[in-house]
DNA sequence: CGAATCAAACTAGTATGCAAGTTGATAAGT
DNA sequence: ACTTATCAACTTGCATACTAGTTTGATTCG
């Protein structure tokens, strides 16, 4: 998930050591393995990764900006914690956005998209075997960027992912097999749908699909309340 | 429109040199005063600005992440050229989530509310006749702030802006009095689509007015091709 | 024993210097 | 005249030092 922000107008440019720091600090942070509230602070994080605090610096800046990370002056960065408004803001951008994308998609998908579509279900199917969640994740991110890739928009995979952060550290705390089973069956509706070419049905198959973290938000607010704001 | 990054979870931070550039810097570059193809560089800057390199580099960073300075290393930084392609995604997401902002207004929008648009529409109408197009402007910009409000999420304007911002340099090109006095007829056309409760009615004429971006951009970019990519 | 005080240890913002690489003009060679 | 080689003047990335402000905890006073 290193290419979050906004750049893909810039050209190829080398992996600088702001950009590792940056990467390993936003996984660590999306996984919660930086739990939401605690205190870093450069110097630290630069002994830590063995370089000064310059290249740190710029990484705290980006995650800061994605609001992963409160930086003020003079006093310690803290990792945010989970605003329940953010996830909300969260899921009705990235559902404006892919509904956008499922509508421009419908008019133009051909047989050899769902094709595709449906090799990744099966594909899924598979991975509910694998010990490992991340290959089932992994799959699921494939299937709505290829929903963008099909609409002809891939650049809002972009934006849909940097919201998709911010539903991301809940989903780590709902993280089991059950899940995993529900969201195969969602995506199959979906895909489903689309190979009907219902475009409304889609549509409404999709809302309920990005919806679901509404619902897990409340019990884990609960369950996690240092996790969370307020 | 200086806020035009994703600060909204970042408390009330004291304004630094660093953001004082990037705004100065960011308005320079939507309004053409820097155009695109310049290269600038950090030194250069910092010495009209009176700091060090340090505040500069941090604004660079700031700017090549909402793509709109490419900056690579060893090599000077360069305002971008207007991407088309960059200009029809921004366009493309923006309708999405103004759209979806619509969309949720129309379902729990008040008398009072339309009043308020209706007030926004007067003023727009006074300032056709005021020699500065930044006062039309800034109305515009609030009219579609105000539908976001109104839709619960005020949030997705932040993100409109983003995108918008893509837009602007097009806008800026297109300046007239002309162009002014048709936006405020298809703000008017919204509007009424709005007060008749109309929401199919009002997503078309919403799209139509976000497309226009569209038709300008063939005509600006035989005008002014050294501004485009390509 | 609790509350106010103050200093020491932190924090990030900024300034500056060096290193590594690009660029463009000039000079040399054909 | 044209190509190629060279080199000086740039560029940004990173390291380090310094400044101003916050935090924290021990100490002192009530």
């Amino acid at each position: 998930m290193p290419q979050t922000e906004i750049s893909r107008l810039s050209a190829p440019t080398p992996q600088t050591a702001s950009d590792q720091i940056f990467q390993v600090l936003y996984a660590a942070v999306i996984s919660l393995e930086l739990p939401p509230g605690l205190k870093i602070s450069e110097n630290e994080i630069a002994k830590q990764m063995n370089v000064s605090r310059q290249p740190v610096r710029d990484a705290f800046y980006r995650l800061s900006k994605l609001g992963f990370l409160l930086v003020r002056p003079q006093r310690a960065a803290q990792i945010t914690k989970i605003s329940e408004q953010a996830v909300l803001d969260a899921v009705f951008l990235r559902t404006a956005i892919e509904v956008e994308c499922l509508r421009a998609a419908m008019e133009q998908i051909t047989d050899r998209d769902v094709e595709s579509l449906r090799a990744n279900l099966a594909k899924q199917d598979m991975a509910l075997k694998d010990p490992d969640p991340a290959v089932f994740h992994k799959l699921d991110e494939s299937l709505h960027e290829k929903l963008c890739a099909i609409s002809g928009h891939p650049h809002a995979w972009v934006l849909i992912q940097e919201q998709k952060a911010h539903m991301d550290r809940i989903r780590f705390l709902t993280l089991s097999k059950e899940r995993r089973v529900s969201v195969l069956e969602e995506h199959t509706n979906l895909v489903e749908a689309i190979e009907k070419r219902d475009a409304g049905l889609a549509q409404v198959t999709l809302r309920s699909h990005l919806s679901q973290v509404r619902r897990d938000l409340t019990r884990i607010q609960k369950e996690f309340p240092d996790y969370f704001l307020g």
